[in-house]
DNA sequence: TTTT
DNA sequence: TTTT
């Protein structure tokens, strides 16, 4: 009835981006958040997004870089090979903010970035989205 | 860095009270959130509590009981016995709110309790916490 | 960059809905919230609602009810006719969810709703907007 | 009953430090969030928090800084010297997180940090403090 | 000006 | 009275 989540932490890799099949764009990354606690505990939040908040995070976010996350908790469940149910909890994201700026050091910004090789759309099937 | 989630929705059982060697309570129950669109999906997110809100969550709330919760997500993992690492996503409450009140239909409200029959508090080992 | 806020509490009055002169609906009500402590205080929040969630605030919130808000906080301000400078912060809703039914006690449920009386929509100034 | 507050913003002054006579440490700042539109409009909101948040706050925020803040919004409201009723709305603070370094750059820190001139401490009455 |  |  009510489902909202807010949280800042780091990108533990470049976000994924992918499009499906009629052209929808979408974008995974985990955050890592550190607990509010002297014990060095992390979470590693699956965060989803998806068209230009998709897109926009692509573009401006890397590995590293700090973010806050705007959105919802979403749990789907799938059987597996071995015939187990599997749960899988992800923030499906409507806001994001990049609290960092990239590097900017010299040269084409296009050419540094990392994404550029490894970042090339993959077509994915709508079967694999349980949206 | 900062973990925020803030749900309304009703519990699909009982909570389950269980108390740690030590003494500390902690209850668990699942929350159905409505997703807020026309497909009538729902998300099941299981909430975990401690001391006095878990105590007060096992006396107050039932199943079908409408709740706000206020926590932040939790991501614990552990190998299974095929070899396989899980993932648990919980919510770790440290609010919430009763949004009904019981049915106070007459004669002795414990009487007509369900949980006395099941809500019996269960100890569990320190080692199946992973907090 | 980021202003989210989710309130719970009670309507001091029925709200109160009008139009904008290009026929835009808006409700507005003040919301008591409870503070979370023995003391007994409570915060008074003016909530301002516009559109589709305007009318259905007006057509199922009353005087009384419960209901969550979830939204931004937006302060604007002006000078009184003394040349003071108000401040006046509101929380703009874009999310109303209502935690109680209405009483159904019988009888056509409009006839015996006091919004029939008082909740006539009033015309506006775009003036008097500052959104 | 449920009152949460979430806000990333930048500091459009240092935080005033003040302590009440019995010298609980007290720390006020106005945080400048901007608006989720290409308007260009902003909200300047003001915030309080208390111990040791309020001198943390005094010692790592400055003017300009980005922040995150966690709290509630709080309504309280006198009489001013023209008999007018006035409202006064803060978000009471619980937890703020500082999103930007200090500049580094060299030297003795406290040397160049402006808040060695006018950041004192300030013995506030605790007729003041409508908490 | 305030709600249960 | 406002920040980048």
């Amino acid at each position: 009835m009510l489902n909202r989540v807010i949280l800042i932490g780091r990108l533990t890799r470049d976000p994924e981006l992918r499009y499906t099949p009629n052209g929808t764009a979408t974008a995974s990354f985990n955050l890592a958040v550190d607990r509010p606690f002297g014990d060095k505990e992390t979470d590693f939040i699956p965060i989803v997004t998806w068209r230009q908040t998709a897109e926009a995070c692509a573009n401006y976010l890397r590995k590293g870089r700090l973010a806050a996350v705007e959105g919802r908790i979403q749990v789907r469940n799938y059987e597996n090979n071995e015939g187990n149910r599997v749960y899988v909890t992800e923030v499906i994201a409507d806001n994001v903010r990049f609290l960092e700026r990239g590097e900017q050091q010299g040269g084409n910004r296009n050419d540094s970035d990392p994404f550029n090789d490894n970042g090339k759309p993959i077509d994915i099937s709508d079967d694999d989205l349980p949206f």
